[in-house]
DNA sequence: CACTGCGACGAAAACGTTTTCGTGTTGAAA
DNA sequence: TTTCAACACGAAAACGTTTTCGTCGCAGTG
């Protein structure tokens, strides 16, 4: 194994100083054309490249930026990832992803990790178990200590930092608002718990649109559910005996539930029930009957979010002082588990 | 925004060389107890952690790894991730996560962004298009550079490094044998294009196990899938008057493309035609029916890999001259698309 | 008193860059 | 011949650590 390449091999190869061949490579004009092209070409050929390390410790930035998701396996999360990359790679950065595994410690571990000088700012979506404590005392810290931060999908409205939303309340509105169109009248919501921010806005939005279109809401027709693992079985029973003709569930999996347990019931998608998910993700396209479905646009989530990121990190500090939050559209998008309007 | 702590500060506020700070923290004997003190207590106060950038340039480590995938919204390869990190964190490292986008070009810029001392060793799993292409050289550079490179899934035979594979012929050869013991008789591959080596090593164990159970390979029950857009169109041609009595798909898309083909036919699965899948997702879990399929298990393949990996980075460098090859067995996980055994 | 030894600390090099500020050599102008 | 740019290059500091090797003062010994 060659010794790595370093400038100061170079120099010594070439016989002249560290300095010289620094600047002969960055096309300085204070060197002579001819040592100049000897250098870059001595560099060339061994194939020479500056080392990262270095260069983050002398200019005091990495160009590198972290995104600490609550998990991996998960549709949502993949195509943020997938969009922070594109426009992270566009503009010269790389990406460290960690996970949080919705675990409160390990959320605050990451943030430790990267914020020792890995990463020049972060992108984040809290873990669950944050979000049940409350306790965001190391985002705070982050901030404090400089570090641009920008929040996704799982924000909390009392930090002070960028963030980049969906209009949760506006997408849950346009799919109840979609089943009355088509005719339900009794909708059924199958949402997760409260603490959840999304849980709580889509339920708020489900609410309104009930009210909108004239009918009063009832608790019967909710289903909270507390924990994944159970949820088939837990969904199975809501749905026993309510007799609902449309359902708008908060992700695909609830959704999916919901269709088997209106199959088990001898019932029909979308001819006796109406289901409505929420992401769009590989389930909702390729399940029968094909999920109609609030499209949360990951991909555009990440790119906003990366985009704002390094907007804050290549600005000069002093023009830093307010926060922008940026709302992303959600799209409905309507496939075979709605009937089609009359 | 504070002035970052470091140890010249320290030194500074406390009227004590850098070097004594240095050593108060990492416990030496050297320093006086009440100095050692003092300065730990001053640390701890202000919430001191060394800068991991220095760290590393000193050190010539990142304590990181990389690892370089063709895409991410894909169950198996975030399966793989959640593996490696897991290790990864155990072990006191990090991870990068990088994207090829199957492109071959970005799979080179990828590699070369994270030799350049981000990063002490890569995984990585082939792109498309390199294997298509059939252009190594990266690899071969990576590897003379001294930079432990472990491959996995879709790997290639002629480069020297770890590698961490699935036992895909075998895995082919379990799902056949199944069909033919639920009485099949005559069995249709849908599988991938040649060079992509998954596809090439499991119709070789579809033809392996037909051979072993006394059934002629006949080529016209084979198809090829060029492109994964086309592919549910390509499927229903092709399954089309073939009037099989099996299925063995290479992946769970193919799969659920083969039921619906076969659904449209008139046909049920699986009491006509049984069907098997690759790649344990949430799609397999989840459609109906629910898919028999070979489970790839993309979390063990994360963590042999990660440990793999984390064990030629921390041995001597001496002792480093073989490599292995680890296989991870399949699983093969019976639901509902295909018949039970009588 | 001179010497040794040790405890407690500091100076400096090193990791690989970039950049500022010399400095020595040239050639031309005065 | 002197003077002064202009040119081409080198020395050194800096980024934040760790570590080796002093060095200083003081106590104990002969």
């Amino acid at each position: 194994m060659k010794p790595k390449l370093t400038l100061k091999n170079i120099a010594k190869e070439l016989d002249v100083s560290i300095s010289t061949v620094s600047k002969a490579l960055r096309d300085s004009p204070e060197i002579g054309e001819e040592t100049r092209e000897k250098i870059k070409a001595f560099a060339k050929h061994y194939n020479y490249k500056p080392n990262n390390i270095a260069l983050s410790l002398k200019n005091r930035k990495t160009k590198t930026i972290g995104i600490i998701i609550p998990e991996i396996v998960h549709h949502f999360f993949t195509t943020v990832i997938s969009g922070v990359e594109k426009v992270a790679n566009e503009m010269g950065y790389n990406v460290f992803v960690c996970l949080s595994d919705n675990s409160f410690d390990k959320e605050v571990l990451n943030m430790e990790m990267l914020a020792n000088g890995s990463t020049d700012g972060f992108i984040l979506s809290l873990a669950k178990e944050t979000m049940q404590k409350g306790d965001y005392h190391h985002l705070v810290e982050a901030i404090n200590q400089g570090m641009p931060l920008v929040l996704f999908d799982r924000v909390v409205e009392s930090i002070a930092c960028d963030k980049v939303i969906i209009d949760d309340v506006a997408g849950a509105k346009k799919a109840v608002q979609h089943l009355f169109d088509i005719g339900c009248r009794k909708i059924a919501l199958i949402s997760t718990v409260d603490y959840v921010s999304v849980g709580k806005l889509r339920t708020k939005g489900y609410k309104e649109s009930l009210e909108e279109n004239g009918i009063t809401y009832n608790g019967d027709l909710v289903l909270k559910v507390e924990e994944m693992e159970d949820s088939e079985t837990e969904i199975q029973e809501f749905l026993k005996e309510k007799d609902v003709d449309g359902v708008f569930a908060v992700n695909e999996h609830f959704a999916i539930s919901a269709i088997k347990a209106i199959n088990d019931q001898g019932k029909k998608v979308p001819e006796d029930v109406s289901v409505i998910g929420f992401t769009d993700g590989e389930l909702s396209k390729r399940f029968i009957p094909s999920l109609t479905t609030v499209s949360q646009h990951g991909m555009r989530i990440g790119e906003e979010s990366a985009r704002l990121l390094i907007e804050k990190l290549e600005r000069t500090p002093t023009e830093e002082d307010y926060y922008k939050t940026i709302i992303v559209e959600t799209g409905l998008v309507i496939r075979n588990s709605t009937k089609s309007k009359k």
